[in-house]
DNA sequence: CTGTATTGTGTCATCGTTGTCACACCGGTT
DNA sequence: AACCGGTGTGACAACGATGACACAATACAG
């Protein structure tokens, strides 16, 4: 009745639209894979059926028959959902402009069968390429499984051998020495640092830039003050806890991402902690919860969607050519950071209150 | 050399176990299928051939031969990431567990062409049944598509029709009447309350929820203190400006979700105003989001993993029946909700200080 | 006017599975 | 002894596209 896409619940084939537009199934084949040799006219013919009988090629058939599949997938294992959303809209939004689909693999660097995991997921989907964001750009099992395929990867964020495969990145070294750096212009020199989770390599260069800036400003770094975390709130909370209970505490608390920042800054809530006059915190990221916890953090713009967008670009391009791209970082200061308190005689009155 | 998966990139076939096994190709889809009719002693040759061979039926494949593809796929267009990351885990974990693939896809519902990528969809990647988040379970154009197809599907918090389709749900209006009585139990009178994204019905549940409890408890509806809101933390900074501006501002504001609550909490951290003592603020979902803002929110507690797993499970189990299941929210009271300032004379001293 | 390159189009086999059908075997009834 | 339903297996043709190859038509040079 109505034109447009056919009533039935039957898909179109190849075939029907040969038919329909008088040629053969192959040429049917060149004009949606855009093919040089067809004519004008054969080509408006066969478009005008394509549309008229709603047709779209199975990509079941095209992984069959053909070299490509037009599907790539997007592997992460992270525990930041404003992170993941990011790296997912970057990807998203430059496969779309590609006719290419993409498929969303959660993965777990840590299960002893992640490389099987990672084989079978080639082998079932015929997946033409894969993006590894961090961590799993540094796991090796994962890393075994896509080389001995053969197939074409793009990592980003990786914190090994950026040179030796495709990658987008920024300088997480210098980022986070330029986050340290303005604390220490700020005044500060009791720094406390809450490291990034083990397994992604970004939290060792964010650790060696912090390390790095103290060192230029001749600040002697204290073991005491940089701990472990592990990329999430709660790690953040456990950490600034043990900071601000030491006898000396810091009076600024760089965290190596968003998330963790917002456990410090729940921390200094409930104990009364004035962030930033007594306090100062820092994240890294800029991730939305920058701006919605209280209050608004300084920290790095770190540009997720940007890179997420560029690997998927260099995966989709592959030129065979191994290809690299730094991108820019900046610091966004913001409300959560400021000169430390007056480093006046302590007297009682001075005591900053805490509660427990 | 080594045992296990092949030393090439060359995937192994159907065919080739069937050689190494002894048995035809079609004996082998039966293993793999678990077939009934398969002596015990033919299925572990055929699987000892099949870890030999490290063989991974290809979805391809099975897509375009069989009748069912293994594959499902979780529509969504949120802009809550915490929100989604909840609904991406809890389908995933669900599929994991049923050897089934998930494909993830953004959608737009306000595209006037959401309908044709959905047809597009379903026809390029055979999937064998579609999970429908909110709001695009209530997409009219989307509903067309899926229904048009005759395919499997199944909605999570849809706003309308429960009962003609799957679905899976929890009792929104009650949540938030649950919300609301909360509050007035408290002592509060006059309540701000922050709509939810006028795509969803949900919010309008939400809503009618709060007055079914405001006018249970005698107390008059003002539609200046009900604003609109799109679910982000924008613009609960929005709404929430305007209501604290107002000349008898609200004791408490119930926003709808917790992103906008956290807009609540920004402005009021801006203007100095104390949460809880002055102004109470309730979120909505008790997604992460309510742990790691300031003071953590009193919410209801939506069980969206759940949910999602839900939804997913009677998806892969479609027996044809409709099935339905609602789902127990819980009121989780944390510390951004406490009675109202004392209801004393207004003495100059009294006032709140206001800092724009 | 012939020879050769370029441009268009079609035929056919094939990708890796599963559905259909056929068939053979088995033990137990009539 | 013939027949039966329930088991177990294989042959073969799909599914819907593309790759390899063949071939015609045209363009253009010599």
């Amino acid at each position: 009745m109505s034109p447009g896409p056919r009533p039935g619940n039957e898909r179109a084939s190849i075939r029907e639209v040969a038919a329909r537009a008088g040629v053969s199934a192959k040429t049917v084949s060149r004009v949606i894979n855009n093919h040089r040799y067809v004519t004008a006219d054969t080509r408006a013919r066969v478009e005008e059926a394509i549309k008229a009988l709603g047709f779209r090629p199975s990509i079941a058939a095209r992984s069959l028959a053909g070299t490509r599949s037009g599907q790539v997938a997007l592997l992460y294992d992270n525990h930041s959902p404003y992170y993941i959303h990011q790296i997912q809209e970057g990807c998203w939004s430059r496969c779309q402009a590609g006719d290419t689909r993409l498929l969303v693999q959660p993965v777990d660097v840590s299960d002893p069968l992640v490389g099987d995991k990672v084989l079978g997921l080639i082998a079932e989907t015929h997946v033409d390429g894969i993006i590894l964001s961090s961590p799993v750009t540094d796991c090796p099992k994962v890393l075994a499984a896509v080389e001995e395929q053969g197939i074409a990867f793009v990592r980003i964020s990786p914190g090994t051998n950026h040179a030796l495969t495709a990658s987008v990145f920024m300088d997480d070294a210098q980022a986070a020495d330029d986050m340290t750096t303005h604390l220490i212009n700020l005044g500060h020199r009791r720094i406390g640092f809450i490291i990034g989770h083990p397994d992604h390599m970004a939290s060792d260069q964010r650790l060696f830039g912090h390390r790095r800036a103290l060192d230029r400003a001749g600040i002697a770094y204290e073991p005491m003050l940089a701990l472990a975390g592990q990329f999430d709130f709660d790690s953040g909370v456990v950490a600034a806890r043990i900071l601000l209970d030491l006898a000396e505490p810091p009076t600024a608390i760089f965290a190596s991402n968003d998330d963790m920042a917002a456990g410090v800054l729940a921390v200094a809530h409930r104990r009364g902690i004035a962030v930033p006059e007594v306090l100062s915190v820092a994240g890294f990221d800029d991730t939305t919860l920058a701006r919605v916890v209280w209050p608004p953090l300084t920290t790095i713009r770190q540009p997720v969607r940007e890179l997420a967008w560029t690997a998927t670009d260099i995966l989709l391009r592959a030129d065979g050519v191994i290809e690299h791209q730094r991108l820019q970082h900046d610091l966004i200061v913001r409300d959560s950071t400021a000169p430390p308190p007056e480093p006046v005689l302590i007297e009682p009155t001075q005591k900053r209150t805490i509660t427990p």
